[in-house]
DNA sequence: CACCGAGTTAAACACATGTTTAAGTCTTGC
DNA sequence: GCAAGACTTAAACATGTGTTTAACTCGGTG
């Protein structure tokens, strides 16, 4: 009545899946091994035994659940550039807002990758910068260079700085549950886990943003005018 | 040669003093009572006997932190109402980001309030919806309203997406060290702990932002396009 | 068959956590 | 002076943490 042995690294499967699940839910520093293990129905030592760590295996989760995305994305990229086609600022920004937020390829449920990033850069900055690098300067530093091309207008630095303003926007919606605020005070009209939404709302303001001019030099001498 | 006993609540003070730095800095879950009663150099049992809990240090810290700044921001917006200045958009958005980033009042070092706003949003949702509406709503509703009069061509809905979508990029760019990938991305160039910098480059995007045009009704049909 | 080694197990380890306890100290008001 | 009570202390408590250990299972190979 024994199932045969599961074949080799079966389990590591299955604790791999039940670590993205949790960690993506709860956060690294909420969730323990044991509770990894317990979700994912084996013995707790398995997790040692087969990642190391509960580090290493925040690295892994990480690096499996980006590798999908970036690749989907490096790959919607350099199609739409050879066929000429979605370039200006919306078709670009969609490219890459829109398999972060819906997530069609590698996990069921959106956000989730988004919000391991998020949980990783708030909990464990010690391994952010390394981890984050690996996974997504690459593809990053992809959209930069396009966006460079869409706003000759914009010095390097200032699209990098609204870029990552666009970011953190993102992050901060796919909090969960949502923002704390968002729902109240919008009287239930303003649901972030509403993805179709949260991009509808966010592409034209981000667009916006980045067409802007210039801040003027100095911000000093205006920071100081109130 | 000992201290005469320190006034009622003297150790209750260096406790919160302790608890607002190192939250701040770290975050609630990766802090411990015991640090918090050692860097204030006091007994750990202290600050059961003085806050309960852990988790109403939390709650206090959170209150304590915040009503120096609503109150400073609540201030600066009803002076500027009465004297009828400052009520375009840069001047509003000034008016409420400006001590979030500075800080002049309430703690010396900037971002303080911010960083404990983020922490609590991802480490302690639990908490959040409570403490957040309690602290920041009525200042929150006040800056939309106003923002609101400003913006006659959008809804209150987006409106409020938008400021969230503010406030989010405000978060991101205070988590400390900075964000991942923003330093070496760009070579170093983009320092988000260089807070007049990040008022310089956040208020002309969210300026641009907000005076965008209506998102176009019915994002289901346009989100699926690529 | 014997055996090796990958996989799995329950138990233990060493330590950190938030909280409580019981005894103590000191200030204050009567 | 002395009792009431706020405050402080060291120790213990109960539980949870990540990790390690030693025994064990069992399929595949020489």
């Amino acid at each position: 009545m024994k199932q045969p042995r599961s074949g080799p690294s079966e389990t590591r499967r299955k604790l791999l899946e039940a670590a993205v699940r949790l960690f993506s839910e709860h956060g690294f520093r909420a969730v323990s091994v044991r509770q990894i293990a317990a979700a994912a129905g084996v013995n707790s030592a398995l997790v040692n035994y087969h990642y190391g760590s509960k580090d290493s295996l925040i690295e892994e989760v990480i690096r499996a659940s980006a590798a999908g995305h970036v690749a989907e994305r490096m790959h919607h990229l350099s199609q739409a550039k050879r066929r000429g086609v979605a370039f200006d600022l919306t078709g670009l920004l969609r490219i890459y807002l829109e398999p972060l937020l819906m997530q069609e390829s590698w996990a069921e449920q959106g956000g989730t990758l988004v919000r391991l990033h998020g949980y990783l850069v708030t909990e464990r900055p010690d391994l952010a910068e390394d981890i984050v690098a690996r996974a997504f300067n690459t593809v990053n530093v992809a959209f930069i260079d396009e966006l460079g091309a869409l706003l000759p207008h914009l010095t390097r630095e200032v699209i990098i700085w609204r870029f990552y303003a666009m970011i953190g926007s993102l992050l901060f919606f796919q909090i969960r549950p949502a923002p704390p605020g968002l729902l109240s005070i919008s009287a239930g009209r303003c649901d972030s886990s509403n993805s179709v939404e949260v991009l509808a709302q966010l592409l034209p303001a981000s667009i916006a943003a980045f067409q802007a001019p210039m801040p003027q030099a100095g911000g000093e001498d205006q920071a100081r005018a109130i």
